[in-house]
DNA sequence: GTGAAAGCGCTAACAC
DNA sequence: GTGTTAGCGCTTTCAC
């Protein structure tokens, strides 16, 4: 059994494609199709279950009604949590997501965008690691709708929703100072993307505010291809350090050096606190408990899809730049 | 500045389309086309960076190399893990994954079910619930490849990656026998998925095989429209019926019950022996601890990948079902 | 060695 | 009220 097409529908019934596409659009009315000409199509075509073929209408509308969906890994609870909230909100407006994982890397970066453009997705939502600006300059230069969340770079001009990283991360650090830690390591993956820097910095002017000094030997880069394991070792040379904080630039890696706390340093469980950009679940009852910096995951993909919209309808260039706040979850 | 299309290369050049395409698709010298007239094309096409319209390409050739990956929810870990995985595999084939959320409901497995095809997928890998088999039976019909995994359905005969649910379940609550829990609850979602009801059928098997009666209030589903609030309730439910086990079919309700134990009942927290289905790094430590039964998810990715691959190429009709073995870490 | 032309399934301007 | 037709961008058969 062959797909039937709108040809087929017209042959069988004895009317042309175009009145058949017409009543299948819902222009039935608007281009005077006679009541009974419609109903009869709509009959015929509800019982033979036509499906209409979607790449065709995209081909020939220009439009595909897909979203590309650009970030460093679906399976990183952040952006599986951010991807389905924007999934259901463009399900709502006929749109659907195509999802490509970059693993932080500038290759499958720049082959994924290039694949989203050869499949001539209407939108791009990123969270682009910005190594190289290449790709994306051009795409800009061609007023590609884009709305970049979560990783910024200072010299891209383009949509932005992000959240404020250096103040938020000052907060949670002078949190920690308050209640008394003194010497505190940070642990960070790949800090050549720029909003870790700004978390990073957030956490050295804290420090330099409150008259610690800050000793890079403190500042660990955990190994991206090996996130667990070298989080285990990076923690274990801030364990030795003796340390009585440590600060967590996303919270992959505060997860990660949960399990290692417990597993390889449980006696000193209680002698560290822990500070974690972006919030989980379990911080409100692990050992040890984590104060962390929650960032407004409902607010990111509203503003993400409607900015979109907004670009996507436009003729004019815009270009916004949205800062939310995170918020301060104490744990002590 | 409108994007190029092959014509325009080929009036820009000089050529005809039929040899800039040849060139293109590395038919050149296949086709018998000049080594120099291949370079010059190649060359140009760099310059302008054309881009080949992905979409036509579709149309024409009838196949889009596009999959759709249909699940419960992306944001599961589960499902975005095993996704990331498949979405790795089938990169390098050339295939990418449209993604589509269930949330266990059939109206939008059906609305999603249709999209998909209208978007003429090549192929779907599917974690339905099997509510209702109308639409997946027609599919099946017209031979649309596909694979399931996670959920099977008795009357639904396709190809399937599975794991084992009912022996394993059953031997993880005969560990926890075995080390002394007599009262053994259980908290489920939506039982209505016959991989769950195997789930709990183990959990029944290992009571009665152990001379344990059966108390079916002490088998408890969560609202999956609020699954941490109601986990808190039931969870509270079991505590006060003093249960010295808690079972759990997935890994979501797990999670939520380990904070709502570490919220709500500090002080039973030693009390109560935890056993779930599904894996979670957090079981190594958290309290209580968990003794699970972890899903080879490398294993069921690769499976899914090679038996949709098989399917989409075999004009035969193959039907395969693999079940595979999951692994009990016991955590006491 | 290269090109003309048909056609994938659909939409929509224009005709009658 | 309904039909003819061109064309979206590409592939591929057949011709020269």
């Amino acid at each position: 059994m062959k797909k039937k097409s709108i040809k087929d529908i017209a042959q069988e019934l004895g009317y042309s494609k175009t009145t058949v596409s017409f009543v299948l659009n819902n222009k039935g009315d608007e281009k005077n199709i006679s009541k009974k000409t419609q109903e009869k199509i709509l009959a015929y075509v509800r019982e033979v279950n036509y499906q209409p073929n979607q790449i065709a209408k995209s081909l020939k509308k220009g439009k595909t009604n897909t979203i590309g969906y650009l970030i460093p890994d679906i399976s990183n609870p952040f952006y599986a949590k951010i991807g389905r909230l924007i999934e259901d909100l463009l399900a709502d407006k006929g749109y659907h997501l195509i999802i490509g994982s970059t693993d932080e890397t500038q290759e499958k970066e720049d082959l994924l965008l290039n694949m989203f453009v050869n499949r001539q997705v209407d939108g791009l939502i990123l969270a682009s690691s910005f190594e190289n600006l290449g790709m994306l300059n051009t795409l800009a230069a061609q007023r590609f709708p884009m709305v970049f969340f979560d990783r910024e770079h200072p010299d891209f001009f383009g949509n932005y929703i992000l959240v404020e990283n250096k103040n938020a991360m000052k907060g949670a650090v002078q949190n920690a100072i308050k209640h008394g830690s003194k010497k505190i390591g940070l642990l960070s993956i790949t800090p050549n993307v720029y909003s870790l820097e700004l978390r990073i910095d957030g956490y050295r002017e804290a420090l330099s505010e409150n008259e610690i000094d800050i000793d890079d030997h403190l500042i660990r880069i955990v190994d991206n291809n090996n996130l667990k394991e070298s989080t285990k070792a990076q923690l274990q040379y801030l364990i030795d350090e003796q340390v009585d904080a440590v600060v967590f630039t996303n919270n992959q890696i505060t997860a990660h050096a949960i399990w290692a706390m417990n597993i390889f340093h449980k006696e000193k469980i209680e002698d560290v606190r822990f500070v974690s950009f972006d919030n989980l679940d379990l911080f409100d009852y692990s050992q040890p408990k984590v104060t962390s910096v929650a960032q407004p995951i409902e607010k990111i993909a509203n503003y993400t899809v409607d900015i979109l919209g907004e670009v996507m309808n436009e003729k004019e260039h815009i270009s916004k730049r949205i800062v939310l706040e995170p918020k301060l979850i104490e744990r002590l």
